[in-house]
DNA sequence: CCTAAAAATGCACGAACCGTGCGTATCGGA
DNA sequence: TCCGATACGCACGGTTCGTGCATTTTTAGG
């Protein structure tokens, strides 16, 4: 495990990053007012910290033909089983659903799923994901329209001393 | 409005990208099977073609102190008002609101919040999220467990042409 | 307050990477 | 089979990257 203490300007750093991943040192270091190669060591230092777990292009789903979105809630039987590592195996591996956690409230688990219109996603759920064993039920709501969509972060809730203290740190083993 | 036609090496390189964006052209080259300045030349265009939106590093939420998800659905009341733009618009403003979306079901929208504990998560949603303007009722899901988490939109669904052919055109505008 | 250790900073330099021009090869249509 | 169009790999100049080094700034102790 590594461990180290953020300052401003690793804040700074994280948000541009979570931004433009693509942007040069060069270029991070001047929104940030920092040189090139304290932009590079620094980068160097979260990322073996583990706060960038690492980078990734975004594609647009409209534009490659997916323009289905649904939330899919998920609700188990209940025969004390190991069921659910079967059912929690079998959304890990299709594709379609983007993600799935297990959430308080009606339903055992939420699934944000897409598909590339109303017909595939109705056979997706039909033929593979009413399938997975275990389930008891599933209500599905779907997405109209897209209000906000965004992955970054919001940092604000991290303390910011001008330069790294001990005490305050962040880790990620 | 740039047109394109996709052939399986194009969608190689998408699926590569999107999960390893920091790849040189080199190394996504030796993936797809490609010259290094093919992959820059496929990329130009992908990128000119809207497929690629941009780049992002992604952050490791709990190493940033941000341990709470929860998916918030809201229903708003019924006055027939303009409210759902000021409701949206203060949505969009609050950063730990990272998704929102108007959904099909009993929910009018579906928020996806990010909060670091739930003292925070709780002060979010009295302070700010209650007092959004046209808010009949809220009831959330807090997220127990993840699943699965992913960011790497399925590709299977799209024709593979082995070379680019008129016809099967994707576009974004 | 003063001093010494520790850490961060900017610059410089060699290596790696990127985009483009160009000649060649391959594909599709007639 | 022939021709136009397109994709391909190679080579090259410009850019970017990471690291070593000397300097400056900060922290902690006396």
């Amino acid at each position: 495990m590594t461990t180290l203490s953020i300052d401003r300007h690793d804040l700074a750093l994280l948000d541009a990053l979570q931004r433009s991943g693509e942007a040069t040192n060069a270029a991070l270091g001047e929104t940030v007012h920092l040189s090139a190669s304290q932009v590079s060591r620094r980068l160097q230092r979260l990322q073996e910290a583990g706060l960038i777990t690492g980078y990734a292009a975004l594609l647009d789903p409209a534009a490659l033909g997916l323009d289905v979105i649904a939330f899919a809630h998920v609700v188990l039987e209940r025969h004390g089983g190991v069921r659910t590592e079967a059912f929690e195996e079998g959304v890990a591996a299709l594709p379609e659903v983007l993600e799935c956690f297990s959430v308080s409230g009606n339903a055992d688990y939420v699934l944000r799923i897409v598909a590339p219109d109303l017909a595939a996603f109705s056979e997706l759920m039909m033929k593979r994901v009413l399938r997975l064993p275990g389930i008891a039920n599933i209500k599905t709501d779907i997405v109209l329209g897209k209000v906000k969509q965004t992955h970054v972060l919001p940092l604000e809730h991290i303390a910011r001393p001008s330069r790294p203290r001990r005490g305050v740190r962040y880790s990620a083993g």
